[in-house]
DNA sequence: ACCACTCCTTAACGTTGTTAAATTGACCTG
DNA sequence: CAGGTCAATTTAACAACGTTAAGGAGTGGT
């Protein structure tokens, strides 16, 4: 039976969680296939095609198990969309960093943007997609941030003391991640109703 | 003439630009600096504690030559700092992934909140620390994203394809980024004056 | 003259991503 | 049934990496 991409980049999210992204070794998960490591070379180019791979499968197996419930408008389904994709990124340890340094392989995964039936009904589709972005960007950051101080779920870095940046915020993290989703929603609200931005320009380039 | 952290830190920061941060390794900054790989050991423990140090030199410059104007309110300030934090990612190659995957080895560089004076008049200080943090985690993964398409500024990345997510957005990513920024600015004004969150929680665990 | 300490070199180790070439096995064709 | 084609994997090897161990050069103090 032949292995396939799907095969051993499911293999190497679930080494992920065991080793870390930088003990993830292409000789670890062919191990873990029963397959010598230049065997991985038939499926894949080189390792930087099997992190995208990964971060693809990662977001589809997120996707299948996920639907958002019916009835909930434009907002509700960003709100939801953003919780879980955090809730994907802290599946794995790194999962935030395997996910933002790499090129999805296939973006129908994304699914439709949740203000698509704004835009129908006359929102600039770029002006929708900088909102869907900005909701985006704060994940990711966000979650990056989270996982330098929690590796593993509940489980903080020793490293991290409380004195550095984000300490107070990530002391707990769950009302951190919902405040600040908080936010940035209600500002994108607020800015998609708004024709100018609101906030003045202090800096220029 | 003996070798400091920093005289390391720098020429990795140097060297960052030309080769990336895959292309970064102990023996070339120590040749940049006349002297052999196993040198470095003697002021730095290991490469994560170089990186860290270099995250902290890249803040330090940063704010050194980027001092506030006089005359801003917390919310310019804030906006202020924003803005200069992505440009000083911006400065380096991999800036954003050097800068998220450390932890900073000073940390009064980040300077005194700007939200301070709204502390001292009875916000809640947790309450800011998560607007100001919104508003970081913002930046930090806007710039990672960008960083990908745009190795260094000007430059798009040949494999970032047109359809992938954020493409609309970093097609532009300064005005990207304005938006952006403009959205979680607003956002955390909006949701500092508010006494509670003004958006429904959808999803609970 | 000796010691102690700082800073750096030489040599080496195990591991990593990756490539080249040989090998297996299955399937199709004559 | 013999031969060939092609997909999939192994064996062997490479250069490069982070890191460690041991030693040497220089400086200053006593």
């Amino acid at each position: 039976m032949a292995l396939t991409r799907r095969d051993i980049a499911r293999s190497g999210l679930r080494l992920l969680n065991e080793v870390g992204l930088n003990g993830l070794t292409l000789r670890l998960i062919a191990g873990d296939l029963g397959v010598k490591a230049p065997a991985l070379y038939w499926h894949v180019k080189n390792k930087q095609e099997l992190l995208d791979e990964m971060a693809t499968q990662m977001l589809a197996d997120a996707a299948a198990e996920r639907v958002p419930p019916d009835g909930l408008d434009a907002w509700q389904r960003l709100e939801y969309q953003a919780r879980g994709l955090r809730d994907t990124l802290l599946t794995y340890r790194d999962g935030a960093k395997v996910f933002s340094g790499t090129f999805l392989t296939d973006t129908s995964l994304v699914g439709p943007p949740p203000l698509q039936e704004r835009i129908d009904a006359g929102l600039d589709p770029v002006r929708a997609a900088r909102a869907h972005f900005a909701v985006y960007s704060f994940v990711i950051g966000f979650t990056i941030e989270e996982q330098a101080v929690y590796p593993v779920r509940g489980q903080r870095d020793e490293r991290y003391g409380a004195e550095a940046a984000g300490a107070a915020v990530l002391a707990n993290p769950e009302a951190g991640f919902s405040d600040g989703l908080a936010i940035v929603l209600a500002g994108a609200r607020q800015w998609l109703d708004a024709p100018s931005p609101q906030v003045a320009r202090v800096q220029e380039s």
